[in-house]
DNA sequence: TGCATCTAGTTGCAATTGCAACTAAAACAA
DNA sequence: TTGTTTTAGTTGCAATTGCAACTAGATGCA
């Protein structure tokens, strides 16, 4: 009832973080050094680029990214202004509108992967092998709250 | 040279980053709902409380958690304000200072450690076994960009 | 010694985030 | 229909972060 976690829980759970974060901010740097976007940019503008079509609603991209709602809406804004995509007005939902990515949006998207797939790879990828990968995806799905 | 990451790798990659949040956004949303202090704030002050004796300077707190010295000099400025630490000059360097708890810190780390330690117990010990919670920090500790 | 460089920490400012309150349209219920 | 509740998205405000510039003490070297 009140357990405690085990060592070896804390022990992963500490190193779940630091390593997300440390991973993180190498990449981030890394766009940085080529003068790209950040990856919450990244992140927005790829679910786009695969949905294409007619676009996918702001509360659609939020599930997708797990980002709330206040803070996609500014984030999207920024894109906006970047003229990376579009809010167009929604026919089906008067509240809502449907975002796409521009023609501009599409090539960020392909200009950024190549370097964020090469920080990947030397940072991350190239010290698992694909087993690892596997297993370590499998282990953290364990853990990923369920998304309620 | 410009491998790009297995499918493996960029789902683990994916996973990691996703897990790590939701996790985390979980305890902190569990630490601010009985009214304590977020996560950072708990990260210096146990490291403060484990020291003991003449308190760290501010460069070694950073070192441990991983935080750059201007976020940390203020996030010392809120413990402070708060009397959770104090800020000592230092004899050995004139420009630095040493920080050291307060009861009142020590208390606050005994307060929010029942809490916190049963948010990882819900949410992420529980659902693992000890081998995997074992395999996982291994798995992570080979992805830890080195501490350069 | 005297000067250049490095390190510890702080601060100003702009950008981002979190929270709560808000608008407006949907959906539901009587 | 009308009123209530829910959902989508936006906004104001305060708090936090990131960046670059700064101060001041330490260190290295001629």
């Amino acid at each position: 009832m009140n357990k405690t976690p085990s060592p070896q829980a804390i022990q992963a759970w500490i190193q779940l973080h630091r390593t997300q974060r440390q991973l993180l901010s190498t990449v981030e740097t890394a766009l940085k050094s080529q003068d790209l976007p950040a990856l919450d940019w990244y992140d927005v503008l790829l679910e786009l680029h695969k949905a294409k079509g007619d676009g996918l609603r702001q509360f659609e991209i939020g599930e997708k990214i797990l980002l709330n709602k206040h803070n996609l809406s500014r984030l999207i804004d920024r894109l906006e202004k970047n003229l990376l995509v579009e809010r167009h007005q929604c026919s089906e939902d008067g509240r809502g509108n449907r975002i796409k990515i521009t023609s501009e949006g599409s090539s960020m998207v392909k200009a950024m992967w190549p370097v964020y797939s090469q920080a990947i790879q030397q940072n991350f990828a190239a010290k698992l092998t694909e087993e690892e990968a596997q297993t370590l995806s499998e282990l953290l799905a364990k853990v990923l709250p369920a998304a309620q």
